[in-house]
RNA sequence: GUCCCGUUCGUCUAGGGGUCUAGGACACCGCCCUUUCACGGCGGCAACACGGGUUCAAAUCCCGUACGGGACGCCA
């Protein structure tokens, strides 16, 4: 049988980095057993949906790659199909209509509750007829009695029994079918034949299997994946920061650090912590998830993006970073800027380890307007002054400005001026030709600025310092 | 309150009765490399929640306690 699993995300206006985890995991069980990975927008409730909502979530399935095998289906379409559902069973004695009000029901909580029993619904129209002229409901009856079990893939046999399960509504009182119902109904015609997601519908199972059992259906394999958690444990929030996966995009992560990482929280493959999409499809079963919610660490994905981005091919990660560069830094990159951005990239890419920390360190490359922060203001003074002239002249008169050539003449210029102490000329030409107290290896990054950029900035330096 | 789930270094995890003086990764600390900051290399710190069982033997199996999480909607 071809197994068949599904994304189903409610388009609430952004994608939450706990639903891509559930989206991951669904895609690469699919990719693993060769099956069809599908999607379905829960959009049942009305209020909530825009096109636009749901273009956001398609983007983010789209950055992460996670390529799915259907038309994204809409459950608010099927309607039609879940309310004969409901009508089927009502005919056929499984279920029936309650006339409580929202109010009577909310009373009915609250004494449970007050006397420590079960909130469930206590079943009072049940086995009535009720007045055809009053608003009613449509449940499921459920069994009375006796334990319902079920084996989950990753939470193992769990079991529940039926008195702690109530009659739940299948049609609400104006006629639309509710999530449970949906649901069930969705997922059957869908031929799905494995649900994969978060833990917190475990209780979930249960109820939407009462619903299969009174339709005769078959039931999918479950398996509930812990869930996400914050940096301090607690739900995984917007108040820790990023939670959508546009953000973390924004904030320079690759997709394929982003999905390894998350791949690796709460599952693993013995010592194996850098994985790529390929061997995560060739491996991934439930076997090697964890049963416990595990943590969001940011540094262990900075990590893993640094690593990444020294994987990453130069000409993707150019092509990233221009946009960046106009954006944070209002940069331009013209054609020769690329060409020194091609040259320098080797150096700038290991010392980064988001795309943000590459557009800051590559800005050197593409502008010319140097301007000099504190920490390189402080090397351009009185005492670099004899050392940037000597350098200047020195470099200037280099035929072949090569990384070789620039090495020998600063090694020169440190011996009979500096005292030997490289330091003493290379951080003032650091801080003439970068602004800064940081750069890649500067004999390089001379050779790829070109001789003339490269006295053009000592001469600044130096004025600047006649300031 | 009721029901369900969980608990190995700070964090993510390996571990499926003896090979565990508990392994790896990130973070942290130190050393080396070095023109700076990084990168890289080497080394270090650091954990089986607690209490009972079962067994010749338990991180591994069972029970309880504590703590954490989730679910209890005419939301999805």
């Amino acid at each position: 049988m071809t197994v068949v699993t599904r994304f189903p995300p409610s388009p609430t206006g952004f994608m939450h980095i706990g639903n891509a985890r559930t989206a991951l995991f669904n895609f690469l069980y699919a990719r693993h057993k060769n099956g069809k990975f599908l999607i379905r927008i829960e959009d049942t409730d009305r209020e909530r949906h825009s096109d636009e909502a749901v273009q956001v979530i398609l983007e983010g399935l789209e950055w992460l790659g996670l390529d799915f095998d259907n038309t994204p289906e809409s459950q608010y379409a099927n309607k039609q199909r879940h309310i004969d559902v409901a009508n089927e069973l009502l005919a056929v004695g499984k279920a029936y209509k309650c006339y409580c009000t929202p109010e009577e029901l909310a009373e009915m909580r609250e004494t449970a509750k007050a006397e420590g029993r079960p909130t469930a619904y206590d079943r009072r129209w049940r086995d009535k007829e009720g007045p055809d002229d009053q608003p009613f409901v449509i449940r499921v009856k459920a069994p009375l009695e006796g334990t319902m079990t079920i084996h989950d893939e990753v939470q193992g046999e769990v079991k529940v029994d039926y008195e702690n399960l109530d009659d739940l509504i299948l049609l609400r009182s104006d006629g639309t079918p509710t999530y449970m119902l949906a649901v069930v109904v969705d997922d059957h015609d869908m031929n799905v034949t494995h649900v994969i997601r978060g833990d917190d519908h475990l209780n979930n199972t249960f109820r939407q299997n009462v619903i299969y059992d009174a339709l005769g259906w078959d039931k999918p394999s479950y398996a509930h994946l812990p869930l996400i958690h914050g940096p301090d444990g607690s739900k995984f929030s917007k108040r820790h920061g990023a939670v959508g996966v546009g953000e973390f995009k924004e904030m320079g992560y690759l997709p394929e650090a982003m999905n390894n990482y998350l791949l690796r929280l709460g599952w693993a493959h013995g010592d194996e912590e850098i994985m790529s999409m390929e061997r995560a499809i060739e491996l991934f079963d439930f076997d090697g998830m964890n049963k416990s919610a595990a943590r969001f660490d940011y540094a262990k994905l900075e990590s893993l993006n640094a690593h990444y981005m020294k994987e990453a091919d130069n000409d993707r990660l150019i092509d990233l970073v221009i946009p960046l560069l106009k954006q944070l830094h209002a940069l331009d990159v013209s054609g020769s800027a690329r060409t020194r951005l091609q040259a320098g990239m080797d150096g700038l890419k290991d010392r980064s380890k988001t795309l943000i920390e590459l557009a800051q360190e590559s800005r050197f490359y593409v502008s010319n307007e140097i301007t000099y922060d504190p920490k390189g203001d402080k090397h351009l003074n009185t005492d670099s002054f004899p050392i940037l002239n000597q350098l200047k002249g020195d470099l200037e008169s280099l035929n072949d400005f090569t990384t070789a050539q620039i090495e020998a003449t600063c090694r020169d210029v440190s011996d009979t001026i500096a005292g030997g102490k490289l330091g003493k000329v290379m951080m003032p030409l650091r801080a003439a030709l970068t602004g800064t107290d940081k750069s890649p290896s500067l004999f390089e990054a001379a050779e790829i600025l070109g001789q003339n950029e490269v006295l053009a900035r000592l001469q600044s330096a130096i004025d600047h310092i006649n300031k």
